[in-house]
DNA sequence: ATAAGAGATAAAGTTTACTTGAAGTCAAGG
DNA sequence: CCTTGACTTCAAGTAAACTTTATCTCTTAT
């Protein structure tokens, strides 16, 4: 069972946010010791890996809520978290390409620069 | 020329978006006519466009402002943008490699669910 | 005994990027 | 004439996801 603090230096998330998805009801069952001091087991840590995946691609946490929330119902929402899991990662592959369709304009104003670039080398050995 | 109305139909850009845009400065040279109502050119289109990529591919306004300060001191600052755009490259670049990691994260996720439902199914078919 | 250090809660604050609202201008149509 | 519609500006409001602050408790080292 690890501390707040082992958990923000193995994940690198900070205290207070681990705390803040703790209470918008992100992480299901973390424990406490005696003192109510925070103890987390391998299984939140997956969940907390679980929910960094989904805030990465761009999930929001009331999203990502009603996914715990379904979960917690138990195996009769199965399918239901699947297809949000499926609508998820359609999601994610349209952000990719989206992503190589404005990478590829950049990449065109980049090949206009090497141009311009190429252009004022030029100008500058005729002088 | 183009009124404000006719780009946002042509853009899927809001009014005020387009404005704030301008008011902060990501905008160069829009021109206005004898009423002080904006008139959009093709170079403002593309600007339009361009800023559009920008953030759709995650640059913070205040990046955008600054590249756009650059353009407007003209050519000795050529350089200077190709090296913020090489390293927006980059940053979309690592972007779309994060994405696909965690899509194997959801991929990963989506297979549990698989075989949890074909067990469910045959325990269904015994009984 | 006591002061430091880790952790807890609740509430307020921050940041970013818009969005909305209030109030005014101006040309055109009934 | 005067209202409607399409603009304008400036200021204030919103949403999302944290982050910071204030205050409190408890264990541990000096």
């Amino acid at each position: 069972m690890l501390t707040i603090k082992e958990v923000t230096e193995l994940t690198g998330i900070a205290a207070p946010t681990l705390r803040y998805y703790e209470k918008e009801g992100l992480l299901p069952h973390v424990k406490r010791n005696e003192n109510g001091k925070r103890l987390y087991d391998e299984e939140d840590l997956s969940w907390i890996h679980f929910v960094t995946a989904l805030r990465a691609t761009g999930m929001p946490i009331a999203q990502i809520q009603k996914y715990v929330y379904l979960y917690k119902e138990g195996d009769s929402t199965i399918s239901e978290r699947k297809r949000m899991m499926l609508y998820h990662k359609k999601d994610i592959e349209r952000s990719i390409r989206e992503l190589y369709l404005n990478l590829d304009k950049i990449n065109y104003k980049l090949a206009l620069y090497d141009v311009l670039e190429s252009q004022i080398e030029r100008t500058s050995i005729k002088i």
